[in-house]
DNA sequence: CTTATTTATTGCAATATTACGATTAAATAA
DNA sequence: TTATTTAATCGTAATATTGCAATAAATAAG
């Protein structure tokens, strides 16, 4: 026990899940804003915005590649994280998807 | 160590995240299409949709209830779980300001 | 008051996440 | 080659999550 029961849902399912698990933690959250904010995206200086350890960014930065929502170009010594545009697009239309069949309902 | 660093986020990087980790689980998205799904959302039977046992699934609420995403009526002995449309539509702005924001940019 | 029915809580075991120091890997610069 | 810079990985401790059996709480029906 103690493990998530994956098998048991759809692949939609899971992915959405997946990227929104990737999303509920602030320091997460606090990434895709400076990658927002900043205009070059050569970002190896998330680490000096945040109160966290290079290697606790660094496993940040896995968990928000391994959804998909960014990605990372090598450009020469540093790396260029970027959010993934079609990720995020895919994300908000679920939810945009739900909000609209929920309006067509009200009910409590 | 290993607790994460609520004080040094701001209160909506901290109130996303918490949003999108309630999300963040494939039984919890089930349940939010489960809800989308049925008219009347007299819900116990959420219990009998998923693979999952009721106390699973009542702590599951209590987390989808906790960030607010959904609520709960009391109806005589049953309660009336219902998805609360303002969260839903607070985040999703968020994800979408951040959409528009991308692409006044074409990094990478 | 008793007995169902429905949902919440408690306690616990298995597993996952968070965070960091130490180290390693890879690329560039000297 | 030898630093230097930048990012990833390893190992590990602290904490959180997931899932369920057992139990409790609350309301409804008889």
């Amino acid at each position: 026990m103690g493990a998530t029961k994956t098998e048991f849902y759809t692949a939609a399912q899971n992915e959405i899940a997946l990227i929104a698990k990737a999303l509920g933690h602030p320091a997460r959250i606090a990434i895709i804003e400076y990658l927002l904010k900043v205009d070059t995206c050569i970002c190896g200086d998330i680490v000096n915005e945040l109160p966290l350890a290079q290697p606790t960014i660094s496993q940040h930065l896995k968990e928000l590649k391994n959804c998909g929502i960014i990605k990372g170009n090598i450009e020469g010594t540093a790396i260029c994280y970027c959010i993934d545009e079609k990720v995020l697009t895919h994300f908000i239309a679920y939810f945009s998807t739900a909000a609209n069949t929920l309006q067509q309902k009200k009910c409590c």
